[in-house]
DNA sequence: TAATATCCCATGATATCCCATAATATCCCA
DNA sequence: TGGGATATTATGGGATATCATGGGATATTA
């Protein structure tokens, strides 16, 4: 099982191109394709990623769907509103150069307010590319309320 | 497992050629036939799209059912009102040339309003071709839709 | 033979490959 | 366990290949 751990901070050149951190894709060695799925959060500003065979899963997981329903129609027609066929269309394969770096497409950059660092932050099952000062606001946020919670829970 | 991600506008020149994006005819490089099934959606303003495979998956699907149910009459019979065979009556083999482009027949064209630009949509097994500025809007909603329901499903 | 479609070559923009480097981390052996 | 030697990492930049696009020439078809 892949699992991304702990927070980077990366430069973007001026060819657009990020370096993956090494732990992060030493996690997805094993996939057949040598790069990453990323398409702009549909809940905050940010990027969300992971390996091919994540995107795969899901795609199997509507396929089968429909098979089992004995609708193989559905596939053709599909259901313009469902969350994975809008995702395929947000989703891009960013493929690793020599170096294992990628390059962020323009959209991507613009969904999650980017500009000459990038905060690639694990998150288990997927990993989140940030603005850093962003990303430092929504973690403070998050460990603050979850403090909350704690102190009302335990009192 | 063939899959189609990512959203590509590109031109339709003069001759009423599209080039299809490279990532799209990568999917499709180990297809028998070296080109595309098009037909118009039947849900919504667009062409859908994918490899001969594909559909012979589907029209092997249909025989199937219809031996299992004992009823091989049907195949030759027919269900007039049968999506698949409807379908195959709209559907269109699309090759491309060198240079991995396609001519989108009248037919197509219109059903989609499509002009000078076109976007290839992924939509996982298959992929789409809208007018850009109609998808645009489509997809805008369908992502208010869904962080919609996250709103509701978080609180 | 006219109209259409196919093949072939050309081109600018962009992405990819390959090599280089400085900083850091890891290794190895006394 | 210390500390120099070696690998790895993130980064940079020039050369090369690929992509989308355009247009002329040749083949097909009605």
């Amino acid at each position: 099982m892949t699992s991304f751990l702990s927070t980077f901070v990366n430069k973007i050149d001026s060819k657009g191109r990020v370096s993956v951190p090494a732990p992060f894709r030493a996690s997805l060695t094993t996939e057949l394709f040598q790069g990453i799925i990323a398409y702009p959060s549909l809940a905050e500003p940010a990027i969300d990623a992971f390996g091919l065979s994540m995107l795969e899963q899901l795609n199997r997981r509507v396929l089968d769907k429909n098979l089992e329903d004995g609708e193989f129609e559905k596939t053709l027609l599909g259901r313009p509103d469902s969350i994975v066929e809008t995702i395929m269309a947000l989703a891009h394969e960013l493929p690793f150069d020599g170096q294992g770096r990628v390059i962020l497409p323009a959209a991507l950059i613009e969904a999650a307010g980017l500009d000459s660092q990038v905060a690639f932050v694990g998150r288990g099952n997927r990993f989140q590319i940030w603005h850093p000062s962003k990303f430092d606001e929504k973690q403070n946020e998050a460990v603050a309320k979850i403090r909350e919670n704690l102190r009302i829970g335990s009192t």
